[in-house]
DNA sequence: AAGAGAAACAACCGCATCGTA
DNA sequence: CTACGATGCGGTTGTTTCTCT
């Protein structure tokens, strides 16, 4: 790449070059990690910075084993999202995108093959949503919440209100999840739903689809 | 006890997207 | 509109730790 990047280290973070990045971040907050090796003298780029707090010196990040149930979520939101693993994440509280891709490489997928022998195969739920939905959910991102930009009044609340729906519908997909959302069904009164027309999701069916999708989402039954 | 292979975890890389000047 | 830097994502690779012989 550019002659810069040689001069960076690589490999495994040192406790001191932890203690720097820590107390830099404590300092001066997240973001403009490429001043970091700048302001602090270390020899890492920004990505590498950027990765080494979100992933493990963050004290958002949770360490240790997976609980079963983190694990049942994990499946379950697989099969509805595919690889979308910060998608997944964002849902389950203290895992980074990396703890998860990662767990789920070397335990659930081999969890996940043997139960489902003859039962299918993952990712035939997010095909049916993204049937659902006529789009492939893979490719669904906040974009997909916002309408087209019209600089008028009505253009701005809408957006504002689909970036809600964004939120939201991320929120649907991890409480869908949820053991609480399963045996309580879902509590339709605190929904959200998406107001623009412009948007082509029909929330009720979403939520009905997601409701349906757990059945099968749900191996163990 | 030691070496080999497997498993688990951490980090890197390339690309896409976003924000802004 | 465009260029460019910052950030985020997912796949892949590298390193460490564990287990078995």
């Amino acid at each position: 790449m550019e002659g810069r990047s040689s001069e960076n280290k690589k490999g495994l973070w040192t406790v001191e070059e932890d203690k720097i990045l820590t107390d830099y971040i404590r300092l001066h907050g997240k973001g403009k990690w490429n001043r970091v090796a700048k302001l602090t003298g270390l020899k890492r780029c920004g990505k590498s910075c950027r990765l080494r707090w979100i992933n493990y010196l963050s004290p958002n990040v949770k360490r240790g084993n997976f609980s079963q149930e983190e694990d049942d979520l994990i499946i379950r939101l697989h099969n509805l999202l595919g690889n979308r693993w910060s998608l997944i994440a964002g849902r389950v509280p203290g895992r980074t995108d990396n703890q998860v891709k990662n767990h789920w490489n070397t335990h659930l997928s081999k969890k996940v093959g043997a139960r489902m022998k003859g039962k299918g195969k993952v990712g035939d739920s997010s095909q049916a949503l993204s049937k659902s939905l006529g789009k492939n959910l893979s490719t669904l991102s906040k974009s997909d919440f916002t309408p087209s930009p019209s600089g008028n009044e009505e253009g701005t609340r809408s957006q504002e209100v689909n970036e809600i729906g964004f939120e939201h519908h991320q929120s649907i997909v991890g409480l869908s999840g949820s053991q609480e959302m399963m045996k309580s069904g879902i509590d339709y009164d605190n929904c959200f739903w998406f107001s623009s027309d412009e948007l082509d999701l029909q929330p009720p069916s979403l939520m009905e689809f997601l409701d349906k999708s757990l059945d099968f989402v749900w191996y163990g039954l």
